[in-house]
DNA sequence: GGCGGAAGTGCAATCGATTGCAGTAATCCC
DNA sequence: GGGATTACTGCAATCGATTGCACTTCCGCC
């Protein structure tokens, strides 16, 4: 049924054996067949239209040159800018990337990654920060390699690529202070995640060291929903003592915005809102969001790096990457009256 | 170095043949070992933390359980959604997809499409529209099945889901002659889409039916700086003759959107703006924009649907599955003067 | 002229599973 | 008790490539 041309029809074609048009095929090997043949086979296996299987390949040589992209949801805007990263380094190389969504759920992310190495991927680049039930070092003792982009793993050290959130952070502070205000809403991202961790800490810390008034609030999860809800709690409590809220990220920003709005406050005017990522569209909400640039798409391309430096064995240490951010101001920030 | 437990290895721990252990592992053939051989193999499997090698089972089987998608940018927040319905089909039933950018670019395409191919993929999902190069139809006789999602391809007829994109544009002409308008702009998105052409062809015709004047601006590509550039062009000219702009999606009319407010004309006051597919956020920009939904996530599934009931052999005819749309009313559109 | 070595090619094993065919033992039935 | 099923299980081929080893030529050199 499926009509492909293998090597050994190559083989036939040419009046040769199989190993000989592998080795005429690979450049690698190439030197150890005659000019003379190799020419000649080249021209019978394009006239053949001949194409590799790259599984029967991968089975053979033991690296299937695929990798496996672990992220919690798609949808979420940061994470294509992350996925396009990655594939553009992966992609040039020959290799090609499985991408899986979690949806945060802990046990689809386990059965997802087991799926994953069945289908015998080289490497794992894992977006959840998620590294419980042992599953992955498991993996990785086996000689899977696994980096984490974005979020860091909690315990085990593997190479990770992340944002430089506490700059981010202390850029945003920094930026509010000089418009005067003084007393802050954190709205931090879920504590179980590396970013929302350090992002909080950072606020609270600075908080401190400026003297500034600073109250977090914890959320479930990075989403507009969260975030909605976490503010309508504060208002519908008439707090009021607060003139910034600085989001975790820029979907619980978006979802300050909601309950403002709902509640008759107007951004910038009453409350200033800050996000973090700088995710499209940002600039196109109402107000334009002032937010932190965090540089996904190199997040990306390093990540792919450092698995694939990590696959041929030249860097093996457990490096931590952290590419710079830049604040981007615009216009849901404004001065404390 | 790779310890991976095979399927040898669990036979000899077994005493039994490798053969005996594939047969108990798989449900289809496990009643032809003895009940109470297959449970000892089982319980030894599960000891010894095998996993079965999809690869080298794809190998004999000549089923890879992959499927390849064709997109042309997963940062265009149309795609996501779609991939993710493809995934919450295929996952469930052992499938796993490639996702490939092309960036609209051919050569890309064709280059993408082949590593798709040596990697053995069961099928291709594309939603690119693009089904140049005789490549798709080269693989589709060699007994790949391929499905066009979002846009149908122009030749050859594979199957393809669609949304009802004439429905989607009678519903935004009738909802904006409702309010009084009779000049309409169409920023039409590339014609060498289905999308593009289809939109296009359909607000001419409405166009005609009812009486308006409309004129239609072509596009390159479905971005918004071609459909800020477009309006642009307009007004720098001086024309002024429309009430109402409707684009052919929503990043054309988000360009829109800038162009107006860069020449001082507020939009709904001045000019009506309507966008097409509903993708995420368009609620929250400056104004909260008019559009229709498409459901893409609904494509997704169904297309991933259609092309395993193609490959299982079920459904062999080139069918057309066109899902309704929806006008969602909100804040870019009002009376004209 | 004979020996050593290099160059080019083929043979056959291997990767990890699946599966047609055959063989053995147990069971059944008259 | 003997012949025929039936039920398991094993053998070995196969999928499409890669690669260590062996073999044949041919050339150079003393």
């Amino acid at each position: 049924m499926r009509n492909r041309v293998t090597l050994a029809d190559v083989a036939k074609a040419a009046g040769v054996n199989a190993a000989t048009v592998s080795r005429s095929l690979n450049p690698a090997t190439e030197s150890q067949v005659s000019k003379e043949t190799a020419r000649k086979i080249k021209k019978i296996a394009k006239e053949l239209g001949y194409t590799p299987n790259t599984v029967a390949r991968g089975l053979r040589t033991r690296k299937s040159l695929t990798i496996g992209v672990v992220i919690p949801d798609l949808t979420n805007p940061i994470f294509p800018p992350i996925v396009r990263g990655i594939d553009s380094y992966l992609i040039p190389r020959g290799y090609s990337a499985f991408v899986v969504n979690t949806d945060g759920n802990h046990e689809i992310e386990q059965t997802l990654i087991s799926s994953l190495m069945e289908r015998q991927v080289d490497g794992l680049i894992v977006a959840t920060g998620h590294t419980e039930g042992d599953l992955l070092t498991q993996y990785h003792q086996r000689g899977v390699k696994v980096i984490m982009v974005n979020r860091e793993s909690p315990g085990i050290p593997f190479p990770a690529v992340t944002s430089d959130d506490s700059a981010g952070i202390s850029a945003i502070i920094e930026h509010l202070v000089t418009l005067g205000h003084k007393n802050f809403i954190h709205l931090a991202g879920p504590t179980d995640s590396s970013t929302g961790l350090l992002r909080s800490r950072t606020f609270t810390s600075e908080c401190k060291r400026l003297g500034l008034t600073g109250k977090v609030i914890k959320n479930e999860s990075y989403s507009i929903d969260d975030g909605q809800a976490a503010v309508d709690k504060l208002l519908d409590h008439g707090t009021r003592n607060f003139t910034a809220i600085v989001a975790g990220n820029d979907l619980l920003a978006l979802g300050a915005y909601h309950s403002l709005r709902t509640h008759g406050l107007k951004c910038p005017e009453d409350v200033s809102v800050v996000g973090f990522n700088n995710m499209p569209f940002t600039a196109d909400f109402q107000p334009p969001m002032t937010t932190v640039n965090a540089p996904h798409f190199d997040m990306g391309v390093e990540a792919a790096r450092l698995l694939l430096s990590q696959i041929d064995g030249i860097d093996t240490a457990p490096v931590k990457v952290t590419l710079p951010v830049s604040l981007i101001v615009r216009g849901s920030t404004a001065s404390a009256l």
